[in-house]
DNA sequence: AACCAGACAACAATCATTGTTGATTGGGGT
DNA sequence: ACCCCAATCAACAATGATTGTTGTCTGGTT
C-alpha cells in the first residue's frame, strides 16, 4: 500500500480532485487491516466524515483499483475485499472466523507447467486456501472476531 | 458426476423424496455442461416442467452440495457454479467469454510445504486460473458464447 | 472571484439468493 | 389400498451487496 500522500499525488496526476471524501479513504485504507471490506472502509472513514455515502466509497475504491493501487478480491465471503498489497500472494480465509490471511507466494510453488496443452492461457493465478487462522488454531473455543 | 439413477437411491437411502422436479434436476445436471449456475439449470428444467420454481432448484442443488454430489464453486462471476466434476481440479476462467474450463490437478504442481510456519492449518486449496480458453484464443474476434 | 467538469449525497434499482407461508404430496406403517 | 404427516412445493416477499440516476455542490484552475 502506497501512502496517503502517494495517492494523492497519483490522482492529481490522473486528473482527479483530491477531495476530503478521497482522503479519508485513503488514510483509513493505510491504518486498515488490509482486506477490508466496502462497508468497512466506509464504517471507518464515517468516524470523522459522517456524512459520506456508501456509494462514494465503493466510487473511490474502484478508481483505486483501476489504478492498480488495490486489487479486488472476491474470496466467496459475501463482500469483495480490497488488496492493499501489491506483491505477489495468496489468501488464506479461517472457516472459523473469516479473517483472510496473506500467504507470501515464496511459501508455497506454484507449477502450471501442462496447462498449455488444453489450448487456454494463463494470465492470472490466484490460489485461495481455507482452513483456519492461527488465532482460531490456538484458543480453539470459537469467538468470532473480524469478519 | 452420478447417474441421475443413483442420485435418486442416494436421496433414498437418506429419507429424502424422489420427487419429479428432483428427479428432472438430476437429469439436468447429468446432461449439462458441468458448471451451472443456478439459473442455468431452471432454465434447462423448466423445458419439460415448466412449473418449477427457481426456489425448488436452489434447495435440491443445496441439497446435492451437502451430500458432496457437487461443489459449489463461487468463481467471482456473479452467480455461484454447481459443479459436477469430484475428482479434483481446478479452473480457469475465461476473460472473454465468461467460460470455465476445468483444469486437471495432475497438471499443476502445488508445494504449500512453508504454510504451516504461519500457524494456519489448510484444509482446502482452490486455484483459479484467468485467461482466456482455447475456444477464444484461437477465433478471436471476440464472439460472446456461455456466460 | 468565477467557472465548470467532476464529484457528491440521496435515492431507487438490480441481481443472486434466502426466508415465509400455506397448500400439496410421497411413501412407510397399518 | 388407505392414512397420515413430515417433507416438499410454488408464490411471494425480503435480504444484502452493488450499481444506476439525478440534481446539487465544490476543488482547483483561469
Amino acid at each position: 500500500m502506497r501512502s496517503p500522500e502517494a495517492l494523492a499525488q497519483r490522482f492529481r496526476e490522473t486528473d482527479r480532485k483530491v477531495t476530503p471524501q478521497r482522503i479519508a479513504v485513503f488514510e483509513a485504507l493505510d491504518k486498515g487491516a488490509g482486506h477490508s471490506t466496502a462497508e468497512q472502509v466506509h464504517s471507518s472513514v464515517a468516524e470523522n466524515l459522517p456524512t459520506i455515502s456508501l456509494k462514494t466509497v465503493y466510487e473511490i475504491l474502484r478508481e483505486l483499483s483501476e489504478l492498480g493501487e488495490l486489487v479486488m478480491l472476491d474470496l466467496g465471503t459475501g463482500a469483495v475485499r480490497y488488496d492493499h498489497n501489491l506483491v505477489l500472494h495468496h489468501h488464506l480465509v479461517c472457516n472459523e472466523c473469516g479473517a483472510v490471511v496473506d500467504i507470501p507466494a515464496h511459501l508455497t510453488d506454484l507449477q502450471l507447467d501442462g496447462v498449455q496443452d488444453l489450448g487456454v492461457s494463463v494470465s492470472t493465478a490466484e490460489l485461495v486456501l481455507r482452513g483456519s487462522c492461527s488465532r482460531c488454531n490456538t484458543q480453539d473455543p470459537k469467538q468470532p472476531s473480524n469478519k
